[in-house]
DNA sequence: TCTGGGGTCCTTAATCTA
DNA sequence: TCTGTAGATTAAGGACCC
């Protein structure tokens, strides 16, 4: 009998990633219970959760408020995402010299496919005690991490045991490991799912899995009722995908106090539109789809999206399309909380050029750049290369 | 009571089209 | 040409995740 070679698969967790950022750098924080979020008596939740802050029952995605009546005495700190970026880059370097097969879940999650270095560190804990060393010699941070036979299952065994855990569940293991789990703990099972799922008495793994798959579907849907019951079966996929390609560019912002002003309104469109082109140039990147977002008094929600005739990443043309979709019918006269823009669907040519005019110097160095492309692409007899110069006018 | 800002993926409905 | 339908595309909303 021939068997496939075991996939082990690890998933890497920074615990309270923020929080830890901060305390690492401030010795003065360390111990104390430190929230990073919105600043308390504001609009906005909590981003981060120190350890110290957990012990009050606060939890990120908390509304800040309801952290200050938990913990009026705990420090609260703005999130500094430029320092969070900064390690976060650090750690997947060191990720990186393990294996280049590492994916990005988040700016402090990380899936590797670790199979192949069995050979070189040994049985599946080592390899897990060998990453959580790696990136606490290299930042000071302590990560949890669980390896298992698949995504789901590296997952669940990160989540296991933290802070600083370190969770091995064998393909022998995964049924026991899954039965008495909360059915919320499956991925992509949130408050309404859990409702519905409640509601018919199934709160555990165990429960979930013995569940005929028709009475499933019913509740649930063809799709989510078999994705579930899969899960529920340890059965998840297994592969590491590095690089994924971003599909989309947003910012939004929520008004202080909900806004009455239409041209406080339209003055915030146009810096996230600058914002969305000006990353979006940064990665050059140019969208063909623009999204408006909007939401009033009372959380109601709407999006609006155009397709433009061609892909833009020009703040000016993203703007002009926001705001057709702001005066489109429909969408209610009423005081505004939030508003955001985005663009998407990238254009099948240009998605990967990399933007040669995002500052001034760089704009002449660009354009020198362009020139030689040119001169070179007429040598060799293919004409000019359409690669976009803007006009020279300002330099 | 209060609910940020970035994303991804899925469902559904309407519309277009072969 | 009429009619019906299957399938693709577009748009809006919702669930979920960190």
């Amino acid at each position: 009998m021939h068997h496939p070679p075991q996939r082990w698969i690890a998933h890497m967790d920074l615990d309270a990633f923020f929080a830890s950022c901060e305390q690492r750098d401030d010795p003065a924080l360390r111990g104390r219970p430190v929230v990073v979020g919105a600043r308390p008596g504001q609009r906005g939740v909590v981003a981060a959760a120190s350890y110290e802050a957990r012990r009050y029952g606060i939890r990120s995605a908390m509304p800040i408020a309801e952290a200050a009546r938990r913990c009026p005495h705990a420090v609260y700190l703005r999130p500094d995402l430029e320092k969070y970026r900064r390690v976060s880059r650090q750690v997947f370097e060191v990720l990186g010299t393990l294996t280049p097969s590492v994916e990005t879940a988040s700016i402090d999650e990380a899936y590797l496919d670790v199979s192949g270095l069995e050979r070189l560190l040994g049985p599946p804990d080592t390899i897990g005690r060998e990453i959580k060393h790696r990136i606490h010699a290299a930042t000071g941070l302590t990560a949890s991490v669980g390896i298992g036979p698949n995504r789901l299952i590296a997952k669940l065994g990160s989540e296991y045991r933290k802070p600083d855990g370190l969770t091995v569940v064998s393909p022998a293991q995964v049924a026991d490991f899954l039965a008495p789990m909360p059915v919320g703990n499956l991925r992509g099972l949130g408050p309404q799912t859990l409702k519905i799922l409640d509601r018919l008495g199934i709160r555990t793994v165990a429960r979930l899995r013995a569940m005929p798959l028709h009475v499933l579907e019913q509740h649930l849907g063809r799709h989510a009722a078999a994705g579930f019951l899969r899960q529920a079966e340890g059965i998840a996929p297994d592969r590491v995908i590095p690089d994924r390609a971003r599909k989309s560019i947003s910012k939004e912002t929520t008004f202080a106090t909900d806004c009455t002003n239409p041209d406080v309104v339209h003055a915030t469109l146009r810096r996230l539109a600058a914002e969305v082109a000006r990353t979006a140039r940064g990665e050059g990147l140019a969208g063909t789809v623009v999204t408006l977002k909007i939401r009033y008094a009372g959380f109601e929600t709407h999006t609006r999206q155009r397709k433009r005739a061609a892909a833009t990443c020009d703040e000016r043309e993203i703007l002009e399309t926001a705001v057709q979709l702001l005066h489109a019918r429909g969408l209610p006269d009423k005081p505004v909380r939030l508003v955001g823009v985005g663009i998407s669907e990238w254009s099948a040519t240009d998605t990967t050029q990399p933007d040669l005019f995002d500052s001034p110097q760089r704009r002449t160095a660009g354009r020198q750049v362009l020139r030689t492309i040119d001169a070179v692409s007429e040598k060799f007899g293919h004409g000019k290369l359409q690669l976009g110069v803007p006009p020279a006018s300002d330099t």
